[in-house]
DNA sequence: ATTACAATTTAGAATTATTCTAATTAGGCC
DNA sequence: GGCCTAATTAGAATAATTCTAAATTGTAAT
């Protein structure tokens, strides 16, 4: 952990809402007016490969970043645009519902949705 | 639908292994060497928005294109890169596992799995 | 058949998120 | 302090995709 890690790492904290890498950049700035663009890459892989942080992919937008540690998957609302993390029903594999082939061991699962939100009064 | 259109079409039909824009590009090539590759990209879009056939997306590698016009997802086997096809087991409804907000309406979907399947004796 | 028109194709340039390179800096340890 | 390794930095490079503007095509009307 390093001092641009930690920062990073808390900023993602700060603001659940999967900022992208740039988004990031500019609220890591504010702190750490140093900090290069390459850095903010180089701690979002780290923090991803060391399991702390997820790397989301909507479609080929640029990635986002969720430090939500629990398993869930993400829902943009398409109105709006923010991204909700979506949690499984109580003891649901998702694997479960595939005809997936014997013997087949899943190592990475990412599920994304677009759609919807009813208006909130 | 145009010749290129077709020729794309007839292309993914003919060999289901989900290539890339670029790989499209460079069968049809071989008859039709006169296509260019933003035409491969705009045909791609085109049969896309008409849903015929879905473009799929593993983390931030290139886009790829698939034919099966069924609901699947896709499971890329980690030692040989390919991608098969997953069918959902009969009757099962992806979102029944989730935690959905009430009203929520899902327009798209996309669920992609990496692992290792046996191998094949 | 010729013309008109709109949509498509084409070549090449532009875009842009991300990665790479090479030099500098930082931090732990002797 | 000096040594060593890993991390950071600025900037260039990469590469999938999109854009631009001109040429072509196909179709329908005259
Ligand atoms: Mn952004
Ligand atoms: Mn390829
Ligand atoms: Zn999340
Ligand atoms: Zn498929």
């Amino acid at each position: 952990m390093t001092k641009q890690r930690r920062v990073v790492y808390s900023i993602l904290l700060e603001n659940r809402d999967h900022p992208t890498a740039n988004d990031v950049f500019r609220r890591v700035q504010r702190e750490m007016s140093t900090i290069s663009l390459a850095t903010v890459y180089n701690c979002l892989d780290a923090l991803s490969k060391h399991g702390l942080i997820n790397q989301v992919n909507f479609d080929r937008e640029p990635s986002r970043f969720c430090v939500n540690p629990a398993p869930h998957v993400h829902f943009r609302d398409t109105r709006t645009g923010v991204i909700h993390d979506i949690a499984f029903k109580e003891g649901c594999q998702i694997t479960d519902l595939l005809d997936l082939p014997d013997g087949a061991e899943v190592s990475e699962l990412e599920l994304t949705i677009s759609g919807d939100l009813p208006a909130n009064p």
